[in-house]
RNA sequence: GUGGGUAUAGUUCAGCCUGGUUAGAAUGCCAGAUUGUGGCUCUGGAGGUCGUGGGUUCGAGUCCCACUACCCACCCCA
C-alpha cells in the first residue's frame, strides 16, 4: 500500500465538502445572529498553557496530547481542544479591556487527542466552540445552550437531549468533595483502580466512571447538588429558569463532571441517540478562574465545543436533508480548434457574468462532452462547432427538455439568465 | 491502555471452510452501437505484485505464524 492518511485522521472528498461547507454557513448564520464573533487561534500552542488550562490531572493532558519538542526546545502540543487557546489569545490581545462580554466562536478549529479511534472518535477532528469571557450571569449559559440546541435543530438532528448540571466552584466544592469522600472511603475497597488513584485527587470523576461496581457505589452517593453555596446554587437556579424561558428542554444529571479540570458551576452535554450511535455532540460548561488561571484579571467564562464529524454523523443518522451545492449552469461543448478558443472565451465572459459555466479540458467528442455535462448536472449545454461558429451562433440545449435553439452568442448570456 | 473483527479492482464485496490452469461480480471510469447530442439499454476495454514478510506444500488469494493498517467496542470524550 502507498502512504495513507495517518490513523484516525480523514480526508474530505470533493463529493462531500458540500456537507460541510452547509454545516459551516449554518453555524456561521447563527454566530452573526446571536453577536458572536470569530476568531482563530493557532494549532499548536505551548504546552505550558494545557498544563495549567486543561488541567494536569486530566485525561487529555495526561495521554492524549500531541506533545513534541520543536528544533527550538520548546514543548509543543497541539491543540487538544478549543478553550485554552481562545483563553490564551483573549488574555494577550487584551480583550479583557474593551466592554464585556466578549463573545466569540470557533468554527472547523482542528482538535488532536491520541485516542483509539472509533465510530465518532478520531484523532484529529474538527471543532466548533463558543466562548463568552466577562459575562457572570446564567443567562450566557443559557444563550450558549440555546445557540447549540439552534444549529442541531437547524440541521435537523434528531433524538438530542441536554443534560445540565452544577460542579461549584473553589467555595463549596471542596465542602463536596470532603463530604463525598466520607461517604466512599467506607466503600473504597469496591471501587476499581483508576477511582482509587482519583479518590484523594479528583472525587469528583468516580462520579463519572463507567465501571459497573463504581456506578453501585455512587448509587447513595450524596450529590454536589445538595453542597452547593448559595451563589452557586442561585446560579444553577437561574440557568434552569433560562433555559425554561426560551423552551429549551433539559435533563438535571447530577453525575456529569466533565473531563477538565477548569470548569466551574455550570457544565452540560448535548447527547444524541441516534440508530447505533449514542454519544456527546457538544459539551461545555462554565470556567470562571481560568482567565485568572492563566494569569489574567478574575473574570469568568462560559461556552462550549461540538464536534463537526459527529455533527455530521448525527445529522445523516437522522437523515437531515443537506442541500446539494448549484450545479453548472451551462456547459459549452465546443470541438475543434477555432470552435475551443472561441468556447474558452465565452465561458470566461460568463463566469464573469456570475455564471457557472464549464468546459472541455480534456478532448473529448461532443457525445462525450454531453454524458460529462450531464454527470455535472448541468441544466444546460451550448453547442459551438464548425456551423455555429460560422454564422457566430451557439446552439443552446435545454438538458431536461432536450429542446434546441439556435441563438447568436452575443444572446447566450442573457438567454441563460431567464 | 484492554478486548473483538477485517484486509481481494477507484468503491462495495464474492471466492477461503473442502489449496489445483488465464482471480470474479456490481458500481464507477473509458470507448463503441452509421452522418455533431446526455439520461435508459446493449457491446467492448482499461484497472488487482489478493495488506507486508515468513512458513507448510509438487502447488497458497485459500492453511499456519508474525508484523502492519483499518474498523468496532471498553475507557474517555467532541
Amino acid at each position: 500500500m502507498a502512504i495513507q492518511a495517518p490513523k484516525g485522521t480523514k480526508d474530505v472528498i470533493p463529493k462531500e465538502s458540500y456537507k460541510w461547507q452547509y454545516l459551516e454557513g449554518l453555524a456561521r448564520e447563527l454566530c452573526q445572529l446571536y453577536g458572536f464573533r470569530e476568531v482563530r487561534t493557532p494549532v499548536i500552542e505551548h504546552t505550558e498553557l494545557f498544563l495549567r488550562g486543561v488541567g494536569d490531572t486530566t485525561d487529555i493532558v495526561q495521554k492524549e496530547m500531541y506533545t513534541f519538542d520543536d528544533r527550538g526546545g520548546r514543548s509543543i502540543t497541539l491543540k487538544p481542544e478549543g478553550t485554552a487557546g481562545a483563553a490564551r489569545m483573549f488574555l494577550e490581545n487584551g480583550l479583557f479591556n474593551d466592554a464585556q462580554p466578549t463573545k466569540m466562536y470557533y468554527l472547523n478549529c482542528p482538535v488532536f487527542r491520541y485516542d483509539k479511534p472509533q465510530a465518532g472518535r478520531l484523532r484529529e477532528h474538527h471543532q466548533f466552540g463558543v466562548e463568552v469571557y466577562g459575562a457572570p450571569l446564567a443567562s450566557a449559559d443559557a444563550e450558549c445552550i440555546r445557540l447549540a440546541m439552534a444549529l442541531l435543530g437547524k440541521v435537523g438532528v434528531r433524538h438530542i437531549s441536554v443534560h445540565i448540571n452544577s460542579i461549584g466552584c473553589p467555595n463549596c466544592r471542596p465542602a463536596y468533595n470532603d463530604a463525598l469522600r466520607s461517604y466512599l472511603r467506607g466503600r473504597y475497597g469496591e471501587l476499581c483502580d483508576v477511582c482509587k488513584s482519583r479518590f484523594e485527587k479528583n472525587p469528583l470523576r468516580i462520579l463519572d466512571c463507567k465501571e459497573e461496581r463504581c456506578r453501585a457505589v455512587c448509587q447513595g452517593a450524596p450529590t454536589i447538588l445538595d453542597c452547593l453555596c448559595g451563589e452557586c446554587a442561585e446560579h444553577f437556579s437561574q440557568l434552569q429558569g433560562c433555559l425554561a424561558g426560551v423552551g429549551v428542554q433539559f435533563k438535571v444529571d447530577p453525575y456529569i463532571v466533565r473531563g477538565l479540570d477548569y470548569y466551574t458551576k455550570t457544565v452540560f452535554e448535548i447527547i444524541a441517540e441516534c440508530q447505533g450511535y449514542t454519544g456527546t455532540v457538544c459539551g461545555g460548561g462554565r470556567y470562571d478562574g481560568l482567565i485568572a488561571e492563566l494569569g489574567g484579571p478574575q473574570l469568568p467564562g462560559v461556552g462550549f465545543g461540538m464536534g463537526m464529524e459527529r455533527l455530521l454523523l448525527v445529522a445523516e443518522l437522522s437523515g437531515a436533508a443537506i442541500p446539494l451545492p448549484p450545479s453548472v449552469d451551462v456547459y459549452i461543448a465546443a470541438l475543434g480548434e477555432a470552435a475551443r478558443s472561441q468556447g474558452f472565451a465565452l465561458v470566461d465572459g460568463l463566469r464573469a457574468q456570475g455564471i457557472r459555466a464549464e468546459f472541455d479540458h480534456v478532448g473529448r467528442s461532443f457525445k462525450a462532452q454531453f454524458k460529462y455535462a450531464d454527470k455535472l448536472g448541468a441544466r444546460k449545454v451550448a453547442i459551438l462547432g464548425d456551423d455555429e461558429l460560422s454564422k457566430g451562433c451557439v446552439k443552446l440545449k435545454d438538458m431536461a427538455s432536450g429542446e434546441e435553439r439556435l441563438l447568436p452568442l452575443e444572446e447566450l448570456a442573457g438567454a441563460l439568465k431567464n
